[in-house]
DNA sequence: GCTTGACTTGGAGTGAACTCGAAGTTCTAT
DNA sequence: ATAGAACTTCGAGTTCACTCCAAGTCAAGC
């Protein structure tokens, strides 16, 4: 497939996508033509970087990974390596997000109270 | 207290803070002999920032928010509302890292299997 | 009163991740 | 055969959130 299905169907634009290849996330695929030309494979990889994207990896791991990929099976320890540190951050995050979550809703709370407060304010000024 | 000493316990690099009065999101405070001095208001403020920082809400949203609180009282409604807003889109943050967190692990699993795979390969070749 | 460190302003530079434009080539449908 | 959409490369521009620099002013300790 050409580089607007491949854009259409992994939900990255094409000029995403050739940025990608630049930068060394997707390997540079074969052309046709002078046009490149994606099998299916290419549709998993992007799914999965689309997926590293979603928990905020940065773009240089991910690199580091399509790195180890493109070497083959010999990596697949280094990998590993690689990827279990990733969710370890996750967590934090998500911690800490959460735990935000519950401030932000307290202060929310206060908010009906201070209003009510001022509305008293101003029928006795 | 002059910027170095909220810097220092506000967390944020006095770079920022001017950078962040520049912008709009730090009242402009008064100067004592042309360096600012501020007080411990500040440092409430900043400490809120800092909780909306790690929810990733963006500048442009914590300055308008900002620009409500300088207005005073008579806005509490309107930034009840800005607020309100923001834990929805936490919420589905943290749903989508939570799923993307089940993904890779469960991803992270398979390979244990994949390397006994090609260890074995290499045994049989 | 002098040194040293903290402060002032304005503007430029950084890094991440795109995003777009120009000018030319190729593909697809009629 | 030709119109028009989709593609090519390369380089420049954008946004966000800082971060740093230069050149000068101010404060605190000896």
């Amino acid at each position: 497939m050409r580089i607007g299905e491949l854009a259409q169907k992994s939900g990255f634009s094409a000029h995403t996508l050739r940025y990608y290849e630049k930068i060394g996330l997707l390997p540079r695929t074969g052309r046709k033509s002078g046009q490149r030309d994606y099998d299916a494979d290419a549709l998993v990889w992007l799914a999965f970087i689309s997926r590293l994207k979603t928990t905020d990896m940065p773009l240089a791991e991910m690199i580091a990974y399509a790195r180890l990929r493109a070497r083959g099976a010999a990596t697949i320890g280094e990998r590993r390596e690689l990827l279990v540190a990733h969710p370890k951050r996750v967590k934090t995050q998500v911690a800490s997000l959460q735990e935000s979550l519950s401030v932000l809703n307290k202060k929310i709370g206060g908010y009906a109270a201070e209003q009510k407060r001022s509305i008293k304010n101003a029928d006795t000024k």
